[in-house]
DNA sequence: CGTGTAAGGAATTCTGACACG
DNA sequence: CGTGTAAGGAATTCTGACACG
């Protein structure tokens, strides 16, 4: 499908579509003219991503999160990068220092929104049952 | 206690309490010099509002939310315009909408970064054993 | 950093019409 | 009838840039 429609799918907008794919989060084909062509599993993806991006999480985090690694281009160029070092995958202890702080700021928003939504809740049983109260 | 004390104790800064004041959600005692004297109840209290903020209700939602209702000066004013109307306590069904969408932005949100906070939780188990991957 | 928008051009699709065998 | 084609407009997409909080 082309990127209209992935974006009325996804809710998406088509400028972010764009910017995913430029920072190696999504890599559609072409077609010879040029417009990007997804696929049904770019539709997942897509999703999972803006769901990434919407908690707080930048492009650079979300790539090595993606179940099926960074897209196609942005594999390359890692592959290239790691050769230069060494061929092995090693967990980047930097890296695995900001996800252990995401998750720790992930989890304090998480309780922080559901106290509040507990609250809301509350107080809505409250509006529509009067009885016990004041 | 004094401002100060209350800030410390809770992590809010002092402009944000004397900003829940400002808004009625909060109305601590005056001591003869004017400084402002809390009480414990008023830890909690402050705890409160700060998770409703950081969780995006506005102030005005937060008021009728508090377990024991408006700060004293804000209850008086909402009895005069009460009073001017009708003297029960009707629901709002204004505000009522404003809690139920309310309601539902918390939970998708919450329901979005739940699902961002297990893809980094798996990651971060992968990186830490990496027997079955690639 | 993530996101919207205005700009200008290129490729695509749509409809109704005409032509052909 | 089924099918190709030229015509004109509308909708879509493309890229690179600027703006904003």
């Amino acid at each position: 499908m082309r990127i209209g429609e992935l974006s009325s799918r996804t809710g998406i907008s088509v400028r972010m579509l764009r910017y995913y794919e430029e920072r190696g989060l999504l890599a559609p084909q072409r077609a010879a003219s040029g417009y990007r062509c997804y696929d049904e599993a770019d539709v997942d993806r897509a999703a999972l991503v803006s769901s990434l991006i919407r908690s707080g999480l930048t492009t650079k985090l979300i790539i090595p999160l993606l179940p099926d690694g960074p897209a196609p281009a942005e594999a390359a160029e890692a592959a290239e990068a790691a050769e230069a070092g060494d061929g092995g995958r090693r967990p980047d202890p930097e890296l695995t220092d900001l996800f252990t702080a995401e998750l720790a700021r992930l989890e304090a928003k998480i309780a922080c929104m559901t106290l509040s939504r507990d609250a809301v809740r509350r107080h809505l049983a409250r509006l529509a049952v009067p009885a016990g109260g004041a």
